[in-house]
RNA sequence: GGCGCUGUGGCCGAGUGGCUAGGCAGAGGUCUGCAAAACCUUGUACAGCGGUUCGAAUCCGCUCAGCGCCUCCA
């Protein structure tokens, strides 16, 4: 029997607006995609959150035993800067202010989005497509929906005729609108004279002169549409329907509401069975955002060099901040959230680093006492089968934690574990922090350095001796300059002596 | 105006109609030469007002406060 057989997923489906069981189209196989960034910037924290949010999803999928491909898009190409009703892209105007060719543009911020997913853990995709590397492919999206009836073409550019599409399907299912709503608080934007119709959106945009990006098309000389290649490029390697589709909640309308009806338009299927929807990060409460100046870059959070930050934080204490929290409630951004996040990953890495420490378990086995430590494992299991939910299974991670503490405090305790039932709850407690969560362990990496740690031993050697000569002002002195030097040392029982470092 | 969300103890943050979430901080204790860490103990929490119910933080209604989307946004 499979993991997800035993705990079965079940997810909280946007479309449907409520928790369903989880169940792929293809028995034991998962076809995940997720709205990945625009490279005309640095990514903030808002987008790490996300990405770590369907990193974990992924994973544990993974974890469960599932086959699972992920596709994450980078959107290279497309979007409409807002105040510009010219119709000109995001990518080629920033290329333009930085004298650049915009694939200059896209490749500097594909690599350091890249960097940063990397700092923070988060697996590669299964395919990372771009926008500009699938123009044939969108080309032919279109003609396919023209071919239906849902498109039609205007002075060089094609738009998707939302009023067609309506009397055929329903335009606004998963964003909760409708129609004649829209219509009657449709804000007033010039430049929007080619539609038939100010719902409409572009699938193909006539370039104009001087517009850096341009593809030949049946149309003319043009670019795609801003919410084209995700429809295009999940088809292509999901298939016309896949098991979840994945973004942030403000892509929720137009963007994703458009590419169902893209996808109808086309295939005549809507895409994704599960919509998962990731929340906002906040800061005092507003959503972190470009136009609210109260983000920062991943840089100023590892430095703490911004003003919101009184210091910086680690990679691992930002992504265990994140995990504390549930992905689809807001996540409010604090020095202090940050600091107890902090404290908090630092406790489980300390409990992480001990099991090595433990001695053997059983001995004097008591049944109660073992079920006991597995069952932990088994609500951390069942909590993250229930709509990912990490903050519950972090709970039972750090009851885990005290057990191990205990263990190592008190042999007597582990002796009357079960050998087997230990070594069940160390493998997944191991696995889920590590494998699923995806904590990398901070303090272990710093250890690593075999000549530190032989400084560090005779150090301790040194301490050792003031301490049995009863030379406290010395012993002392060892210690605390080794704290102000970041590096802890903790006296144990029988003399021993351990450090950790900052 | 339309669609939707949230309001939990000092802070962050889970939550099912009845059983201690958890982390951080605080208080007391054990251990220790002193620390640190760890362990144990400790908190009259659920915006307000009504209603449903044997029982509601959890369901319903209203009020107040805040937020998101409706334009690019994770």
């Amino acid at each position: 029997m499979s993991l997800y057989d035993q705990y079965p997923v079940s997810i909280y489906n946007s479309l449907k607006k409520e928790k369903e069981v989880f169940k792929p189209i293809h028995e034991g196989r998962v076809g995940m995609y997720v709205c990945g960034p625009t490279v005309y910037s640095d990514v903030h924290l808002g987008n790490v959150r996300t990405f770590v949010s369907f990193d974990v999803m992924f994973r544990y999928l993974k974890y469960l035993g599932y086959k699972v491909r992920y596709v994450r898009n980078i959107t290279d190409v497309g979007h409409l800067v807002g105040d510009a009703d010219e119709g000109e892209d995001k990518i080629a105007k920033k290329a333009r202010l930085e004298e650049l060719e915009p694939m200059e543009v896209v490749q500097k911020y594909t690599n350091g989005f890249h960097d940063v997913m990397d700092m923070f853990n988060a697996i590669p995709p299964s395919i990372e497509p771009t926008a500009t590397g699938h123009i044939v492919e969108q080309i032919e999206f279109i003609k396919q929906i023209i071919d239906n009836g849902y498109a039609y073409e205007k002075d060089g550019s094609v738009y998707f005729d939302v009023r067609k599409y309506s009397q055929d399907h329903k335009y606004g299912e998963l964003s909760g609108r409708n129609i004649e709503d829209m219509l009657s608080n449709t804000r007033e934007l010039s430049g929007q004279d080619q539609k038939n119709d100010p719902l409409d959106f572009a699938l193909w945009k006539n370039a104009e002169s001087g517009h850096l990006m341009r593809w030949p098309s049946p149309w003319g000389i043009g670019f795609p549409g801003w919410h084209l290649e995700c429809s295009v490029m999940s088809t292509k390697y999901l298939g016309e329907k896949f098991d979840i589709h994945g973004g942030g909640m403000d892509l929720k309308f137009p963007h994703h509401e458009a590419e169902i009806a893209q996808n109808k338009g086309c295939t005549h299927s809507g895409g994704a069975n599960y919509w998962v929807h990731g929340n906002m990060l906040t800061v005092n409460g507003r959503k972190m955002a470009k136009s609210e100046g109260n983000g920062f870059t991943p840089e100023q959070l590892l430095t703490g060099d911004h003003k919101l930050l009184e210091r910086g934080y680690s990679p691992m204490t930002v992504r265990f901040f994140m995990l504390m929290s549930h992905y689809a409630s807001t996540l409010d951004f604090s020095n202090e959230a940050l600091q107890a996040a902090e404290k908090g990953y630092k406790r489980l890495m300390a409990s992480v680093n001990l099991i090595e420490k433990l001695g053997q378990p059983g001995g004097s086995v008591d049944k109660e006492k073992s079920a006991e430590l597995t069952s932990v494992i088994d609500q951390a299991l069942k909590d993250l089968s229930d709509d990912f939910n990490t903050a519950k299974a972090v709970a039972s991670l750090f009851d885990l934690s005290t057990k191990i503490n205990t263990f190592y405090q008190q042999p007597g305790e582990l002796a009357k574990i079960d050998p087997e039932a230990f070594e069940y709850a160390i493998k997944h407690f191991k696995g889920i922090i590590f494998d699923v969560l995806g904590l990398r362990n901070e303090g272990e990496i710093a250890q690593d350095g075999k000549t530190l740690d032989g400084v560090m031993q005779v150090l301790i050697e040194l301490r050792k001796q003031a301490k049995f000569s009863k030379n406290y002002a010395l012993s002392d002195k060892i210690r605390d300059d080794l704290k102000e030097a970041g590096v802890q040392l903790k006296d144990e029982k029988g003399g021993e002596m351990s450090y950790t470092i900052d």
